[in-house]
RNA sequence: GGUUCCGUAGCUCAGCUGGAUAGAGCAACAGCCUUCUAAGCUGUGGGUCAAGCGUUCGAAUCGCUUCGGAAUCACCA
């Protein structure tokens, strides 16, 4: 369509400057698609040349369609209402265009607009994944895959955030309580067990700053002296130190987390082609910020601590590094983006991060500035919006956390009940049935999460996701499955659909007639001298599908003494019923009630 | 308070490089299984596009103001 688009600006131009003597710029063409009450397919918007015309809009449409249907061979005409001059292709050009696309469909884009990199997912590892990376991991691989058909080589990529505070926490909880539980001996999978004592670890957490506080602390001193906060702090000043024991846990638990994360992004269908840790990027980063510092881009204060001061730039001092020495999330930010620059010629870097990190992206960006990174400023945040539950935000201290493989087994569940209770599944296989389920459940889920604009903030309400629907994905999927079953059913019949098509389009040119003969309905009613019913109708649509005959090959199965008019739909297909009735309305005639 | 984002039908959302009477689905109501699979189709009702001002031939769309809501401004990641 963008062709086609493309030549009528372009006669348009050409029409201007022949008809009247004047240049007009491509981008001042506006074309868009004719809207569905009137004929034809495309618009051209005429006000702009009405300016440079000076002629009234109508003449001016007048003159502007004559000049575009002499001069291009596939508009078939053109009408005129008030400003607007629609133009009706045509349908060879579709057939054409049709062809076109369906043989160029596998072809890769020729060109190449070089390497996009794309961040997606980034999960943490003291946690399963929730509802809400599920949306992130969606945007992410979709985002990816579009950017490979328009032409970028794409590497998908994910940070995996396995250092920090809150894995030593669930690991502390974990050696408090966890009296040696593991995937294998409890059965419970990898990702969840540790999310299990990183619960466990606030609960206990939340206790001593209770404790605290009934002997007298303040609520800020409470929650800086617990025994378990002190404790988790001590385990990441350690694991730092590269300390045997801590790390030796710390990787045993992160092999369960990774397990675990692994079968979910199996389920979702989504994959990586680099992935990152953090664990192996924030040295780089903390080199960064001292190198910041020697060359007095940064600051120390008094207790050691590193800072950028970004005030000129309109945003805060930014932490950088504790005075303690252990980075933070800035700092593996930084060495996170210095390394992938290194190691792979990036044109774009994508990260795909919540709309909580908006902030953090800017900082970033500005950071990487300073330290004289070119490609700094071209960072794109494709920021997204929360997912909201009915009832409120998803907490997870609060177990309101839609958990990721909860809903999507959920989803497949649901899927396959309703395909039983609908009888689809009658003779089918369980591994057929079970490839069905999963396919409508994650279908409905996909569509329901990509159908939003990613901006927004959306409400996910749980029973209302598995739908089938309306505006779903398995509505789509059931659409699909009955174009291919036509297809299908035409090949064992020995159907050329490709002749087909041809002849349906002939019958749109044919349409029209049809709509001349409907408009002289009224004065058929009048000549013939009878009142308006259903059988008169009927009778001239036998008329007109006699016209038609050459195309409606089962017209044979009109009854002529039938009042109802069901059997002309049956003749004349939906469509063209369709278009009759639309004629009627617009002629104001009134419509029968079965047609 | 500063910054950023959002506000469209009862609900969930499209439409936003300015264009004709603002569209879907859900929910409600009325129909449609002898037609290629009814996970569907057809129809009815439902709107101060948060409000106001401006820009112009024309504003849901662009600008400003106000009112709502969200995020962020952490030695969490």
């Amino acid at each position: 369509m963008n062709n086609i688009e493309k030549i009528i600006t372009k006669n348009v131009c050409l029409a201007v400057k022949k008809l009247y003597s004047a240049e007009f710029e491509e981008n001042n063409v506006v074309i868009q698609q004719t809207k569905r009450e009137f004929e034809g397919d495309l618009t051209v918007m005429i006000f702009p040349v009405v300016k440079i015309s000076k002629h009234s809009p109508e003449q001016t449409c007048e003159e502007i369609g004559n000049f575009l249907k002499e001069n291009m061979d596939f508009i078939a005409d053109f009408n005129i209402v008030k400003g607007f001059l629609n133009i009706v292709i045509k349908k060879s050009y579709y057939l054409h265009l049709l062809n076109e696309i369906s043989e160029s469909k596998n072809q890769k884009p020729e060109q190449d607009k070089g390497l996009m990199m794309i961040e997606y997912s980034s999960p943490n590892t003291n946690k399963p994944l929730h509802l809400g990376h599920i949306r992130n991991n969606l945007l992410g691989y979709s985002i990816a895959e579009i950017q490979k058909a328009n032409g970028y080589k794409v590497l998908k990529t994910n940070i995996v955030n396995d250092r920090g505070i809150h894995i030593c926490k669930s690991m502390l909880a974990w050696q408090l309580f966890g009296k040696g539980e593991t995937p294998e001996n409890s059965g419970i999978k990898g990702d969840h067990l540790v999310g299990k004592y990183y619960v466990i670890f606030d609960i206990e957490y939340k206790k001593q700053i209770k404790k605290l506080i009934d002997s007298g602390l303040t609520e800020e001193e409470a929650k800086k002296s617990a025994p378990l906060i002190v404790q988790a702090q001590e385990m990441l000043v350690k694991w730092e130190q590269n300390d045997p024991e801590t790390c030796g846990l710390w990787q045993k638990m992160n092999s369960w987390v990774y397990a675990g994360f692994e079968q979910t992004y199996k389920k979702l269908g989504v994959d990586f082609d680099k992935i990152y840790y953090e664990s192996n990027t924030y040295l780089v980063g903390k080199q960064e910020v001292e190198r910041g510092l020697g060359s007095g881009i940064f600051y120390k204060k008094a207790d050691g601590s590193i800072w950028a001061d970004l005030t000129a730039d309109g945003l805060d001092e930014k932490l950088l590094l504790r005075a303690d020495g252990t980075s933070v999330y800035m700092t593996q930010d930084i060495g996170t983006a210095k390394i992938r620059y290194n190691d792979f010629p990036i044109d774009k870097m994508v990260y795909v991060v919540g709309n909580e990190q908006n902030y953090h992206f800017q900082v970033l960006a500005v950071l990487l500035d300073k330290l004289g990174f070119a490609w700094g400023k071209d960072l794109v945040h494709f920021s997204y919006g929360m997912v909201e539950l009915p009832e409120g935000k998803m907490k997870s201290r609060e177990g309101t956390v839609v958990d990721a493989d909860d809903l999507i087994d959920e989803m497949i569940d649901s899927a396959r009940q309703t395909a039983f209770e609908l009888g689809k599944l009658d003779g089918l296989t369980d591994k057929e049935i079970n490839e069905i389920a999963q396919m409508v459940g994650l279908g409905a889920l996909k569509y329901f999460i990509l159908k939003v604009d990613p901006r927004k903030n959306m409400t996910f309400n749980p029973k209302e996701s598995i739908d089938f629907n309306g505006n779903t994905g398995p509505f789509i999927q059931y659409t699909h499955t009955r174009i291919k079953s036509v297809l299908r059913k035409a090949k064992e019949q020995n159907i050329d659909f490709h002749q087909n098509v041809n002849t349906s389009l002939e019958i749109n040119d044919k349409e029209k007639y049809l709509i001349q003969l409907v408009s002289d309905f009224p004065n058929v009613v009048k000549e013939a001298g009878e009142s308006f019913s259903p059988a008169l109708i009927a009778n001239y649509c036998y008329d007109l599908a006699k016209e038609f005959n050459q195309f409606y090959h089962d017209y044979s199965i009109l009854n002529e003494n039938n009042n109802d008019l069901k059997v002309f739909r049956l003749v004349l297909s939906q469509n063209t019923a369709k278009t009759i009735k639309n004629a009627m309305k617009l002629l104001g005639i009134e419509v029968p009630e079965r047609m």
